[in-house]
DNA sequence: AGGATAAGTCTACGAGTGTAGACATGCGTC
DNA sequence: GACGCATGTCTACACTCGTAGACTTATCCT
């Protein structure tokens, strides 16, 4: 009998936050980051940022100006770090397929920008700010780690192969590459990878007519 | 001055045609899959596209059930026909690699099945529609010309490759894709598809560790 | 201790969503 | 020529979205 008090003093894990900014910013932050990565900048609300965080909608807006404002530093925040995992050129390809077949496993769920990149894309506004995001930080660097004639190209197309791997693993689901074993997928990764990374010039036998 | 009738009967796309249930149908689905392939399943009410077709909104739910129900008869239509664009394995690197870089390049605006794969993706349930398509058309006629080991899983690779090039191309607009040469990309594709497309086990030298 | 100010919340609005149900209308057939 | 039914439309509902403006509350400084 009695009814209980309406809100059990619990772990509510707002009310226990001292009011600091810097650490609510952060905490907002946080949480569009993930959100933005499992749902994409359509498939998240506002609200539900701020649910997750410990706040109100309206306070997102204050600290960020706007949804496409806190995406943008969600963005930055998410692209920013790592992303390329080993700046050896010689274990390049090789450390690359396989930190992108395990990565893209089933039963993992890691939080990568090529997660938000792709769930983010069909929005115009998103699209344009992950494109400026991917090409000064991973594009860029991957760019800094190849020789020879055409490292750009060469490194937009190995993006486009890891982005396009996330897809159908990750987003789409697709069987053919779920069910292939783990080292046989890497192993010809890495092999495309190693075709794409090495310099083009430096190589016995270009194979390829000349027209 | 004076004001203009409100509706001049000049060329009304919808008045004109006379009550064809079949008709309608079908511009209703020709409608969509535009709209789908331009914007991805989320990025388009049903209000437009039945405004498209020159019909209401109830309408398309009349003839379909639901806008999901209309959206994989869509993604049949849009994956059923062509797709792949040659059945000879002897030119089928080379013949993917230039149609892909020709209908990704920056003045085309070819209306592609991978456009809409992409651009609906982020929705779960469009998603499955869309694994179930790719996979009973495109992957299965794809692994089919191929020949030797793991030739699902090299064409699931190459589809892999294949909209990772029409996500940063066409979506994203990566400006390292989109500056690059045009047939200098061609020849690096034809190459990766060369290694992704021919048997492994009838090549001199498999070059790769064994374990 | 008390007031200033930052930190956070509440209410609301205008627009857009998918779709259910009732209504209007034009065509083929007797 | 009029009826019947398929074809198409209108209105409405219950919801979600981003965010603007007014409001409350806690913290810090003097």
């Amino acid at each position: 009998m009695k009814e209980d008090p309406p809100a059990p003093p619990s772990t509510d894990p707002a009310a226990r936050r001292p009011r600091d900014a810097k650490a609510t910013r952060e905490a907002i932050l946080r949480s569009a980051v993930e959100a933005f990565t499992r749902f994409g900048y359509d498939g998240v609300g506002v609200r539900e940022i701020a649910k997750s965080a410990g706040v109100t909608a309206m306070l997102v807006n204050r600290y960020f100006g706007s949804k496409e404002q806190l995406f943008a530093e969600a963005v930055e925040e998410s692209f920013a770090p790592r992303t390329v995992v080993t700046d050896d050129p010689r274990t390049l390809s090789r450390d690359v397929a396989r930190v992108l077949v395990d990565r893209t496993a089933p039963e993992a769920d890691h939080l990568d920008p090529f997660l938000l990149m792709l769930l983010s894309a069909p929005n115009r506004r998103s699209a344009e700010i992950i494109r400026e995001g991917i090409e000064r930080h991973v594009e860029r660097h991957l760019t800094g780690l190849l020789t020879g004639t055409g490292a750009r190209e060469r490194a937009g197309l190995a993006l486009s192969l890891i982005a396009g791997v996330w897809l159908m693993r990750k987003v789409i689901g697709d069987t053919a590459l779920l069910q292939a074993e783990g080292d046989d997928l890497a192993r010809r990764l890495e092999e495309v990878f190693e075709l794409l990374f090495r310099d083009p010039e430096r190589e016995e036998v270009a194979g390829v007519q000349d027209s």
